[in-house]
DNA sequence: ATGACTGCAAACTCTTTGCACAACA
DNA sequence: TGTTGTGCAAAGAGTTTGCAGTCAT
């Protein structure tokens, strides 16, 4: 690693060093992806944006990248039910929405009501011994854009 | 097919021939396994409990026969996370809880809190073009005998 | 120097598909 | 008798694992 470190890539190397873990090129490269990024991206597709900043990274290597930041906080899996497993980089707990005709997934805003219900039902699991630690929330149907191509 | 049929079975040979589909020994069979478990099974344990009244029944038709039964309202599909995708006899909308140790799913009882709020968030989701169709929640976290059993 | 990390290949789990035969209507 | 449904085998998607070599510390 001889690049210069930008205050994005500073704090993944102080949350790595904290722990005593190494700071690679792949770590910092991947990292930059997911804050530019925002939204929701398959391993397949980091992959895919690694390439042209470092090529001949390994898709195994970007799965372990992610379970990390999974582990560091720094990405959520969101599992949309069909399809690959997503990477979250908004870290609040939220609700998402699949269109089962052509696979998108997107934030469901704007539904604050389910959030407050959501912690009831952790609640409510705690209650019976169980300790919760996440509560996913997939909304499945079709999305305006196949709804108008006709999608059944 | 010469097995008497009783109750169950006519309801479901009712439901196949209006449909002009055919009734056969599986879907009987794997109908009836439905009913009386009630739970949440996978196909490979449909194939499992299917084997001893009828022997050579496969992997394939199980899943065909389950995405069937799914069509005509028979089962849902419940999507853990993580594992192999649930057959549901219970019909209604409810919660799902799944321990990420032991990767066992349960339904979360009492918390009607969180249908309303789902029911909400559904039409936030109609309400931007979205044909929201189903709902799916799971609270993922740690049960009670694996937390016992000191998983982390 | 030493051990964590990477890339490659291969294995793995879960599910679907293609095709020939069986069996319901 | 005409298809629909089944079983077999194989392919497919997505993810994980084992191992030899590389590179950060």
């Amino acid at each position: 690693m001889a690049t210069v470190l930008n205050d994005v890539d500073e704090q993944l190397a102080g949350a790595l060093r904290a722990q005593g873990l190494r700071v690679t090129s792949q770590r910092l490269v991947i990292h930059r992806l997911l804050r530019e990024h925002g939204g929701h991206v398959t391993a397949e597709e980091v992959m895919g944006a690694v390439e042209p900043g470092l090529p001949g990274t390994s898709l195994p290597t970007v799965y372990a990248t992610l379970e990390l930041f999974e582990e560091l906080g720094i990405v959520r899996r969101v599992h949309p039910g069909r399809g690959p497993v997503l990477f979250d980089s908004r870290l609040d707990e939220h609700p998402h929405v699949r269109c089962r005709h052509c696979g998108r997934v997107s934030d469901l805003e704007g539904s604050g009501a389910l959030q407050s219900a959501l912690r009831a039902a952790q609640d409510v699991a705690e209650g019976q011994g169980f300790t919760a630690e996440r509560a996913e929330v997939v909304v499945s149907g079709v999305c305006a854009d196949c709804r108008i191509a006709g999608a059944g």
